[in-house]
DNA sequence: GACTCCAATGTTATAATATCACAGTTGCTA
DNA sequence: TAGCAACTGTGATATTATAACATTGGAGTC
C-alpha cells in the first residue's frame, strides 16, 4: 500500500467519499456518528494535515458547534476509537485516516519537518525487529506508535 | 540486542557505569555534563522509568537544583540531544538511555500500561515497511518515533 | 589580573495541551 | 411515558512546554 499524502489528488471527491464510508460504517455498528462528530471528521479530512485539537475547536466554536476544550477531545476521542482518525504522539496532533475501510490496520506515519504535511502509510511492526523484541520480552503489543520526522520530497528541495 | 527493562539486574552498578560512560564521551566530544545535567539523568538512571519534566523537577527541586520548569527541560533537552535519555511520545516524558555506548541507534520501547514500565529495544525502521514506504514516497527519515503499548509479562499475569 | 565572550542558569510569566466535574438534553426502549 | 444511557454544554483546573530577559561563571585572551 502505498503512502498517501505527498502526492495530488481529487480532494473533494476523497472527502465526501471517506464520510460516505464512516456513514456507513457507523450505520452498521451502531456507532453515533453525530453533527460535532460529522463536522470534526470532515474538518481533518478538508485540512488533510494534522490539526491541533485547539485548531479544531477554534473551527468547530467559529460554526457553533461548541466553545469548550472537552467538545474537541470528545469529538476526536470518538474519531480516533472509531479508527476515523489517528493522534500524531510526536506533534500532539490529529489527522483523519486515510485508509478507512481497510479496518483495524497499524498506521505508520512520515511526518514533514518543512511543511508540517503528514502521510500516513502502514506497517506490521509485529513482524519486524519489534516484534522479536516483544516476543523475546513476554510483552503483548496491544498498540503501535511509529512515527518518522524528515523531509518529504518537496522540502528537501527547497531545504538542502 | 534484547530488550533492557523487564528482566532485574544490579541496578547501582547499571546507574553507575552508565554515568561514567556518559562522562566518557562528554569529555571526548567536548559537551559539559554541568551538575544539573548529570544528577538529571543520574535521577533517570536511577528511577529506571520514565519521568515526566515536572517528576523530574520536583526532585532537582528539593536538592536546591533549579525550582522552575526551564530547569528541567533544558536539563532533558541537553540528555535527549547528547543520547543519553529518550523522550517517550506515547507519555509525553522522558527516560534514561539503556543502550548507551551503542551510538546513534534508533530507539523502540515497550510501554507497559499496568505498571508504567518501559522497556528499550532498537530497531532498523529503515530496513522494513515504513523504510520501503518513506523510499517510494521521496521522504528522507532524520528520526523515527517508534513505542509499543500493551502488557509486560507481570503484568499479564495480573490482568488477564 | 582584568577583559570579553559564550554557554549555562535563575526567574517570571505565559502558551499549549488535556481533563474533571457536574448540569442539562436527547433519544431509545421497556 | 418513565427510566436509562449516551451525548452535549460549560466552567474550572491540571499537565506539559516555552518565551523572554537578567545573571552567573568559567575559558581563553590581552
Amino acid at each position: 500500500m502505498p503512502a498517501i499524502g505527498f502526492e495530488h489528488h481529487d480532494h473533494a471527491a476523497c472527502v465526501s467519499s471517506t464520510l460516505n464510508k464512516a456513514e456507513a460504517h457507523c450505520a452498521a455498528t451502531g456507532l453515533r456518528l453525530t453533527p460535532v462528530r460529522r463536522r470534526a471528521l470532515e474538518i481533518l479530512l478538508a485540512k488533510h494535515r494534522a490539526l491541533g485539537a485547539y485548531d479544531l475547536l477554534e473551527i468547530l466554536a467559529a460554526e457553533g458547534l461548541g466553545a469548550q476544550p472537552p467538545v474537541a477531545y470528545r469529538a476526536l476521542d470518538f474519531l480516533v476509537k472509531a479508527g476515523f482518525a489517528h493522534k500524531i504522539e510526536a506533534l500532539n496532533a490529529y489527522i483523519a485516516c486515510t485508509h478507512l475501510g481497510s479496518s483495524d490496520h497499524a498506521p505508520a506515519f512520515l511526518i514533514c519537518r518543512g511543511c508540517n504535511s503528514v502521510a500516513e502509510t502502514d506497517t506490521a511492526p509485529a513482524q519486524g525487529r519489534l516484534g522479536d523484541a516483544a516476543r523475546a520480552a513476554g510483552f503483548m503489543i496491544e498498540r503501535t506508535v511509529v512515527e518518522a520526522e524528515g523531509l518529504c520530497p518537496e522540502c528537501r528541495q527547497d531545504m538542502p
